[in-house]
DNA sequence: TAACTCGGTGACTGAGTACTCATCGAAGGG
DNA sequence: CCCTTCGATGAGTACTCAGTCACCGAGTTA
């Protein structure tokens, strides 16, 4: 690569790391092309060079993001441990992204149907991961005989909800961390007959 | 009251009319003041003399909404019925107003704080009643011990959900109504031992 | 009937925002 | 060393909105 290549490398590599840390904070509805490349350092315009429009953006970064997360879930599901510990594996790993899932969370009914296809693809992988598990409980008669598909959505639907209204429940730190027990404990109860 | 009064009388409540079946139709924060004007077959300005600003024709539609709504819920509560036929019956108003429900469950996050306190008041209204009926029957022995407040953010959350993500689970037709059946299942299971 | 009141009008304003393009100047190539 | 290439620039464009205001004319009052 010559100077001009690693140059422009460097810049799209700092408006990709610059929208995060923005659209993190503020959203991907509320942050404007204008703010992140002022916060990169750039022209408005050189933004438009390197990225055909503002949603190809917010493409790329979820892209990124998803995979990345997608890929360490896998990992945990693979290392064969049993359903509590994925979930709270799951949910350290949401509370590690927390400003990021928050914001997925508020905005995604939102996007535009290819982004919410892509979001919602890979959240349904872990879903079925999931769902797996529960599935083979109930087989194993750990698990009482419930409806699996809607134990998932108790689940998913309820941290969804913790998320995208995060400031009614707690003023500052992780609402994952404050209410993962008791997310774990009601879930398990669910699940198991006392 | 002579004509003029009369006449101002009858657009005001053409506005909140057209304004509510708009903000329906396509959420609050997607609906323009142009448009509502336009539907109610007024000049935009004249919107502004009825009301201070986009805002406050919100929060009065929404007022008279969860106004409505609440005192049923009370009605319903009163009447003392079961938690079963309490969470029926609270589906069933959901499902009548179901598109408004919606775009509450997907906007609410980014409302004004006043505009949120207030709709979120009215909810914890309705939540306290859900909070004391499991609560009465974890005393009676008829419910497992589970975390009151918990199981009702599992509800609630569930709810929510569905609500907000409804086009994904459904080309047309109620989300409620698919999915109310497994909604009062999966929450009786959690509540009751088999 | 003349003067006044006031609800209604709609062109206009100003703020915001995604995206464009003529131009620049440093890097690369012959 | 000069000409070309191309990444970067930022003023400018086009558009969307909420909200304003000078003016109008039907209704009310004296």
């Amino acid at each position: 690569m010559n100077k001009r290549q690693i140059q422009k490398k460097k810049t799209r590599e700092l408006i990709l790391q610059m929208a995060k840390s923005e659209f993190v904070k503020k959203g991907f509805l509320n942050t404007t092309t204008s703010e992140i490349a002022e916060k990169a350092g750039i022209a408005h315009g050189t933004l438009f060079l390197h990225f055909k429009n503002k949603d190809s953006l917010i493409v790329e970064i979820l892209d990124r993001e998803l995979e990345e997360i997608s890929s360490i879930i896998q990992n945990l599901i693979s290392r064969a441990i049993d359903l509590e510990q994925l979930l709270l594996q799951y949910l350290d790993l949401l509370q590690e992204e927390e400003e990021l899932f928050v914001v997925l969370a508020r905005e995604l009914p939102f996007y535009n149907e290819e982004l919410r296809r892509k979001i919602l693809f890979r959240d349904s992988i872990i879903r079925s991961h999931f769902h797996k598990a529960i599935e083979l409980g109930i087989k194993e008669k750990r698990y009482r005989d419930v409806d699996v598909t809607s134990a998932v959505m108790f689940l998913f639907g309820t941290i969804n909800y913790y998320l995208s209204l995060k400031p009614i429940f707690l003023k500052e730190g992780s609402v994952i961390k404050k209410f993962k027990p008791s997310i774990v404990k009601t879930f398990k109860q669910l699940l198991i007959s006392d």
